[in-house]
DNA sequence: TTAATAGTGTCTTTCAGACAATATTAT
DNA sequence: ATAATATTGTCTGAAAGACACTATTAA
């Protein structure tokens, strides 16, 4: 008896039917103050025409190498070129219901991608189909997809809670008003300059000091803002708690 | 064309080698003050005689109803009974790295699940072979079981602090000691009496009086505590935090 | 000049943690 | 009686949030 084969003794039929398993990708970033999430156009039936998450099967490579490689596969960035390093990759959670795709058993492992601004993936060859587009114009999506995307926000709102996560959504040097636009952007709702500024120099570890300024200060005026850049910090102590919500509580 | 060749159409031939998903559950419980985990000892190979976390194929059912059913048919329980219904499940997170299995491509689904002290599976006769087994004395386990041990126990400490998962490891009726007892085992720590009880009782939602003293005080004197049952709060606000550790942060 | 922004200061309230005190009960 | 425990009270320091103020810069 081969290995194998003494492997699925005993269990039941039903376990032998064809089952795959691909990884399905939320990639976040920021643009134009707004949050945003990579999609791409179904060709193919089922869901032909309809909005989905990219993704794909998971060949001969670990989970977060497969995650890795849809991202640059629907970006059109390459390993190595720089912009495709700096992605912020996470596993989500794992979707398998009977029916959640109406060919076969498909388990889907999700994942969480963070991102500075990246161009537009039109621009490639490979990544023709794929566009960022705001959270809040999301309408349905294929298979079940907007489930995954929920679960997906629900965890990076919480994650920038007490991770310098924030600091993946901006450049190598940022200024503390770039990363109050992350935190406005992910909670959607405004947050207090001034309060902000002196929290998030006061977590140790989250930011450190360039000792540069930027070269011009915002649109509309201001003094010339320092730079920062990301520290060693993996959890911030203490949070940067979002504003209580009664019901997110009960 | 049927729509599942179409499906599988263009794709890596890598993708066809045969795959298998597993749900494995890191199953803890307290018993005598100490954190335990089921675990079931292996017979067949590889990894014979060793000792691994209940798992098995997922068959036609959702991920956490096959979660569910390992989790009765190694602990012996059987649903509507009670007991069973009791058990908090939840997913942890997956595993698919290639050669984690070495006679094929295995992903494993693994779960949490939380359950007040069981009987002794030993009792059942499904269950033989399963056993708890205090954390802190679980050596080498087969597979990477180790390794998603540990991500549960994280995950477990972690929870503790910001939702009333701790629970879920008592009776319906408790007392504010059994309560800190709970923290205690998981967290590895004592938390000081008098502070803790103070701040359970001022988290809303956390805990709600249920009027009644219990019927005796500890073995060692005291006066008879009151008793509370687990209220309608799903989050601890505000969160019952850990002592800092600086090597957490970094 | 005007308006907006960066950065800092102050005050109040909440909360964590150390410590103390009192009442109650098993042995 | 003794010792341990349940429960409550007090105090200090950290931190969040509201608000105010000054200096700086784009338009």
């Amino acid at each position: 008896m081969t290995g194998e084969e003494e492997f699925l003794e005993g269990y039941d039929p039903g376990a032998y039917a064809p089952v795959a398993v691909t990884v399905d990708v939320v990639a976040l970033t920021i643009r134009d103050g707004r949050l945003h999430v990579l999609l791409v156009e179904r060709g193919g039936h089922p869901y032909a025409g309809w909005n989905a998450l990219p993704g794909g099967f998971v060949q001969e490579e670990g989970l977060d190498a497969a995650a890795l490689r849809e991202v640059g596969e629907e970006t059109g960035l390459r390993p190595g070129e720089g912009e495709l390093d700096r992605v912020h990759l996470e596993q989500l959670r794992s979707y398998g219901d009977p029916g959640r795709d109406p060919r076969m058993r498909v388990f889907s492992v999700a994942y969480l991608a963070f991102a500075p601004s990246l161009p537009d993936p039109r621009a490639g060859t490979d990544a023709a189909g794929a566009f960022w587009m705001p959270v809040d114009e999301v309408g349905e999506l294929a298979f079940d997809h907007a489930a995954i995307l929920a679960d997906g926000l629900d965890r990076a709102r919480s994650k920038l809670e007490y991770t310098p996560l924030a600091t993946a959504f901006v450049g190598t040097e940022f200024t503390i008003a770039e990363l109050r636009a992350v935190y406005a952007a992910v909670w959607g709702e405004e947050l207090h300059p001034g309060n902000f500024h002196r929290k998030v120099l006061s977590v140790p570890g989250f930011v450190e000091s360039t000792g540069e300024t930027a070269a011009r200060a915002g649109e509309r005026g201001g003094p010339k803002p320092k730079l920062y850049r990301a520290g060693d910090a993996r959890l911030l102590h203490p949070a940067l708690l979002r504003p209580t919500r009664e019901e997110d509580i009960r």
